[in-house]
This record gives structure tokens, C-alpha cells and sequence, in this order.
DNA sequence: ACCAATTACTTTGCATGCAAAATAAAATAA
DNA sequence: TTATTTTATTTTGCATGCAAAGTAATTGGT
């Protein structure tokens, strides 16, 4: 049996673990905002800088373009933002946060701190170093696309 | 601006993007066996121990139930694998490699060098540290479901 | 100015991930 | 033994992720 293929040697597996036991996670924390993992990260980044680009928000969350779609039409109906076109260029659409949307923010506050204590075990020194090597990880995938 | 609010600064979102990149980095290698990354998943485990119940699978691979009655349905139809009921147990149900399936495996042994060639950047040894880091994390929420 | 690429988004079709409900069969309790 | 509970799997409904096709509007080249 070759241990390449051996499960618990990949890496990828983890990451698909880890991934998805974070979005489990988040449910229950991201209940009171009534919204799902994706969309909770459409908002921070809404949050960091609004009146954006489609395609900014979708540089910056990395979340699928089909998928962002559904994502702001959903958000638009919980009126938590709102999709306008641009005057100068109309094929450009910018997402803007409504006052209810900002104002969720505030509930949002609390849950980076929740989550944390769900990770007691981690140091901040490992989280630290994961996150550097989870970021030259990143680099890798960057670098070969095709 | 709370820093814990910022999307730069999750662990969660660097697994999220992660997770994704991994998926879509191997899918074209996965093309030669036709299969998509859980049914790769799937059937790793099954290289390594064959005959298993679908519970047994479900815990090795932390795939959804749900969604692993229809992968096995797929792998199925591509005659990859047969499921038959169990004798003892009339619940139960268990997973066997066809030959085809066990062939496959030949095919897939190159898969693992193939992507560690893209991952090229990481060191054996931070490729260790981060296997490391990352089993602990799991542990984390192992502990804490709800 | 005119037509061919390019760009910004949306839509479509397929494959999960997840929670919850539904089934069927075995194990337990009364 | 019969009724209740537990276990193993499937089904259902909703929300993405992804590739590819489709739209509309802008840019570029000639």
C-alpha cells in the first residue's frame, strides 16, 4: 500500500475537514444575523469597505461569481444591502450596505470572539504560525493555476 | 474598526479559500479517472480497507450521509463499486471494490505526486508542521460539537 | 465610425454539504 | 411478547462551488 495514498497523509482531506467543520461552527453563532457562512463573509468584507465592486467583493471574499449572485440577491431581500448600477459604466454593479445592514455589525462583533473560545487549545502562537503557512500555502495554489 | 471583524484576519476564511483551491486543483487530475475530489475521497478509503460499512466509510472520510447515497450511487453506476446488504444485519449495508475500482487504483497512485508537485514552495518540513497544527485544530472542535 | 475582442455579471446544470424528516430493521424495556 | 427506542441509510429542501454558456456594455483596432 503506497502511503501516498493513504488518507490520513493528504493534506487536502484536512483542509476539507477543517473547512467544513468551520462553516458547522459558524451556524450557530451566525443564527442571530439569520445569515450562512458565505454570506456572513460577503458582509465583513461590506463591512471593511462599502460601495464596492461586484467584482472587488469577489476578489476579496474569493467566493464564486454564480454564487455571489444568489448570495447578494438573498442579502437584498433581508435588506441588508443593495445592488445599484453604476451611472459611469453599466455593466459595473455596486453593492452598498443598508443602515440595517450596518447596523448588524454590531451583533457581528461578538462572534470572531465566540468562535475563539471554541478554539481553546489553539496558543496564539499556533494560530499565528498556522496562519503563515496556511498563507504560503495560499502562494503555492497562486503561482500554478493551470 | 474591530481587527477581529477583518477578513484578512480568519482562520476560517484561509480554510474556506484553501478547501476550495484544493478541490479545483485536483480536479484535471482527477480527469483521467473520471471521478470528482469526495469520490476520490471515497474510494481512498476504500483502497485501503475494502468491504467496510457505509457507517465505517462516513467516519473515515467525514463525507455527509446524505450526500454519500448518491456519490456511492454514482460510483456505482461507473461500476467502480457494488453495495450489498449485509446478511447479519439487514440495516447494513456494506461497500466492496469491483475489479475496475481495484484497477483504478494503479491510476491514482500517481495522483498524490502529481499535487505535491504543485505545492511546490512548501518544505517537507513545514508540509509536517502544518499536518501538526492542523490535527490539533480538529481536535479543537472534536471536543466542542455544540 | 464600425466591428471584433474584452469585461462585468447572470444563468444553467451538475455535485456536494447540511439539517431534518422518513424508512426499515434490530435492540431494549416493560 | 409487545411497545418503545435506537441504529443505519435514504430522501428532501435549501445553499453554495464550479465550469461553461449567455447577455449587455465598453474598449480597441483599423
Amino acid at each position: 500500500m503506497s502511503e501516498l495514498l493513504k488518507l490520513e497523509n493528504q493534506l487536502c482531506h484536512r483542509f476539507y475537514t477543517l473547512s467544513n467543520a468551520f462553516t458547522r461552527a459558524y451556524r450557530p453563532l451566525l443564527k442571530a444575523l439569520d445569515i450562512t457562512y458565505p454570506q456572513y463573509v460577503t458582509l465583513m468584507a461590506l463591512w471593511e469597505s462599502d460601495n464596492i465592486t461586484i467584482a472587488e467583493l469577489l476578489d476579496r471574499t474569493s467566493i464564486d461569481g454564480g454564487a455571489m449572485s444568489l448570495i447578494l440577491k438573498k442579502l437584498e431581500d433581508k435588506t441588508y444591502l443593495r445592488v445599484v448600477k453604476d451611472e459611469q459604466d453599466k455593466r459595473v454593479k455596486r453593492v452598498c450596505l443598508t443602515n440595517t445592514g450596518k447596523q448588524k455589525k454590531q451583533v457581528a462583533e461578538d462572534v470572531p470572539m465566540q468562535m475563539l473560545c471554541k478554539l481553546q487549545g489553539m496558543s496564539r502562537e499556533e494560530s499565528e504560525t498556522l496562519k503563515t503557512l496556511l498563507d504560503k500555502l495560499s502562494g503555492c495554489f497562486s503561482q500554478s493555476p493551470p
